[in-house]
DNA sequence: AGTATTTGTGAACAGGTGTTGACTAGCGCT
DNA sequence: AGCGCTAGTCAACACCTGTTCACAAATACT
C-alpha cells in the first residue's frame, strides 16, 4: 500500500498504475500481489478507506468538544488541513481519484463528502442566528464552504511539501473566503424575501 | 482527436490511454498516429486547447454587450453552462486532467482557471457598489465563485447527459450559492473594519 | 516441537505496448 | 499529366502487462 502511494505521489494517476510496478516498488514478486489483494482496483478502495477512516474519527472528536460558533468552524478547518499535511500522500491520491478514478471510487468518495457537508450544516444549525433556516437552506449553505474546502486542499497538494509560507497564504485566503460566506448568511437571513 | 475523446468520456482517464487504443477506435493502424502527433502527450495538449479556444472567445463576446452588472453574471453562467453541455466529452476530459493529468497539463488549465477569475475580478470592479474595493479583494471574491462554477460543472458532468431536471435544479443551486456570496461581498464592504 | 496457515518465489503463458523503417495510396497544385 | 507532399499500411522489434500453477519459506498456534 505505500509503495502504491509513493508512485501515485511521484508519478502518475493510480489508473494508470500496474500491478507489476507496486510490486517491484514494494520489493516484492508479482504473484506475492494476490496474497492480499484480488485486484488493483481492490488495493485502490483499501487505500480510500484507509485515507478517510482516522480523519472520520478526528473530525468527530472536534466536533465533540462542543466549541462555540465561530470557534469550531475555525478548529475543523485547522484539524483537516493540519491532517491533510501529515497525510500528503493519502490526498494526493483521492484528490486524483475524485475525478479521475473508477466509477465506485468516485461515488465513494463523493459520499465522503457530502457527509462532510451534512455534518457541517449539523453545526450551524445551533448557531443562535440560524436555528429556524431551513435544513435545506442549511445544506445550501453549508456546500459552498466545504466545496472551498476541497478546492484549497487540491490547490495546497499542488504546492512544494515545505513551501511554509505559501500554505499559510492560501490558508489566510480560505479563511477570508469562509467569513464572506457567512457574512453571506447573515445577510440572507435579514432579508428572506429576496430568497425566492 | 475525438477517438481519444470518445474513449476518455465512456473509459478510463486519458493517461491511462494507449496509442494503440486511440489508433484502433479511430479506424487506423497505430502508426498512423504519428502523421498528427509525436507523442499521446501531444494529443494531450492539443485536446485541451480545443477545449478551451472557442469558450475563451464566447466569453468574452457575452462580456462584451456590457450588460448591467447582475443580468451580466447572469448571463455568463448561463453561456458557459450551455457550453458544457455542448462540448460534454471535452469537459469531461478537462475534468478529469485537472487533477489526474500530467504536471503541464495540470498547470494549463489551472492557469485558464484563473483567467477566469480575473476577468470575473474585473467585472465586479465595474459593479457601483465596489468601485472602490482593492484588485486584491476583489480577487478574493471573484475566486469562490468561479470555484462554485468549477465544483458544478463536474457534478453536472457526473449526471446523465439527458437527466434535465437534475441539472436544472443544480443551477437553481449554483446561483442561490452565487447570491449568497454577492450578499456576503455587501456586507463585507458595510463592515470593512473586521475584515482584517 | 510440530503442525497449519500465511506469505513469498519462480517459471511460463498469451497478449498488449511504443516505436523503427521502408513502402504505397490519395490528394493538391502547377 | 505529372510532380510532391500528406496520410495510411505492413512487418517487426524488444518490452511490459495480468494471471496461472506448483513449490518453498516464514510465521502463528497449540
Amino acid at each position: 500500500m505505500d509503495a502504491a502511494l509513493d508512485l501515485v505521489a511521484k508519478k502518475a494517476p493510480f489508473s494508470s498504475l500496474s500491478l507489476r510496478e507496486v510490486t517491484k516498488r514494494a520489493g516484492v514478486v508479482p504473484t506475492a500481489f494476490y496474497r492480499h489483494f484480488p485486484d488493483m482496483s481492490a488495493l485502490g478502495l483499501t487505500l480510500l478507506d484507509e485515507s478517510f477512516r482516522t480523519l472520520r474519527q478526528m473530525m468527530r472528536e472536534v466536533r465533540q468538544q462542543e466549541l462555540p460558533s465561530e470557534r469550531m468552524i475555525r478548529g475543523s478547518m485547522d484539524t483537516f488541513f493540519t491532517y491533510v499535511r501529515n497525510n500528503r500522500n493519502h490526498f494526493l491520491f483521492v484528490s486524483k481519484e475524485l475525478y479521475g478514478g473508477s466509477a465506485t471510487m468516485r461515488q465513494a468518495i463523493r459520499r465522503e463528502i457530502r457527509l462532510f457537508v451534512s455534518e457541517l450544516a449539523m453545526d450551524m444549525s445551533r448557531f443562535p442566528f440560524l436555528v429556524d433556516v431551513s435544513a435545506e437552506d442549511l445544506q445550501m449553505m453549508a456546500s459552498p464552504v466545504v466545496n472551498g474546502v476541497v478546492a484549497l486542499t487540491q490547490e495546497m497538494l499542488e504546492l512544494d511539501e515545505d513551501d511554509e509560507t505559501g500554505q499559510q497564504e492560501m490558508l489566510l485566503i480560505a479563511e477570508k473566503q469562509v467569513r464572506l460566506i457567512y457574512f453571506g448568511v447573515a445577510l440572507w437571513r435579514s432579508h428572506p424575501d429576496t430568497n425566492t
